[in-house]
DNA sequence: AAAATACCTACTGTTTTAGTTGGTATTTAA
DNA sequence: TTAAATACCAACTAAAACAGTAGGTATTTT
């Protein structure tokens, strides 16, 4: 278990743009410079954050990309959930944390599966974004 | 972000293992045909399990696997450490949770990723095998 | 002797990952 | 008004990981 680049790059990103909140936009080619990311790559990523609303963004010169909220109002888990393509940790159970074997299964492994699942998601919505400035 | 099948069907099994604890052995054929698992790929799971100690085994027409601990001694971290080939949830931290990063950046990114991954390993280590039955 | 089990090694099709490539559109500053 | 800097968009691809399959051998009980 790993979490993708995508995520990862988008973490350290995202951290970027929380220490210049409500100051400056931060181009992506400033972060792809400072964190050895690749441009394209970040563009992709900015891509997904901004269709889920997490980021606004200016074009032109002085143009870049902002948090839409505060820091302390953005959960890991949040982040994570966007860009990691399946945060289903378990195959038998869904995005709303119910079984969805595909054998219909008894066994009483899914509750087990479940609350798993559910430790985790709880331990990544108790951290934000400002957790580390 | 998603456990491997191994990590799933191995957690499945070894549910199974537990509700037998200081009863019967469990053969693989058994949990095969129980959970609709395919038995080859259960008997490379429960290869590895052995190999760390987890679970013992016995030959022949009455033989099978059994747990070499107690359920309640079994973490569910301990588990997944087994089973999932990669349990760095981020590149740039290695296996003791220290900064490994390619770029010797000096981002602070790191200390955030650092604690998301202890996070979630603290939560497997509260839960054990027994938590379930 | 037959059946049931564990045990071992190598192979393979499919999917996912981690980008790359090659552009267009918009805005600012010279 | 032109150049530079930015965001934005879509398609492609090599490599790695995943999820098994295949074909056996060894041991123990009935």
């Amino acid at each position: 278990m790993k979490f993708s680049t995508r995520t990862t790059y988008g973490l350290r990103a995202l951290i970027k743009l929380s220490e210049k909140f409500g100051k400056n936009n931060v181009s992506l080619a400033s972060i792809s410079r400072d964190e050895h990311i690749s441009l394209k790559y970040l563009e992709q990523i900015f891509s997904s954050l901004k269709k889920a609303n997490l980021v606004k963004s200016e074009k032109g010169a002085t143009g870049g990309y902002s948090l839409v909220k505060k820091p302390e109002e953005i959960t890991i888990f949040e982040i994570i959930e966007i860009l990691e393509k399946d945060m289903n940790l378990f195959r038998c159970i869904d995005q709303h944390g119910k079984v969805n074997c595909n054998f219909k299964c008894n066994c009483g492994a899914t509750k087990v599966l479940i609350n798993v699942q559910r430790a985790i998601n709880d331990t990544l919505k108790g951290m934000s974004l400002k957790d580390l400035i």
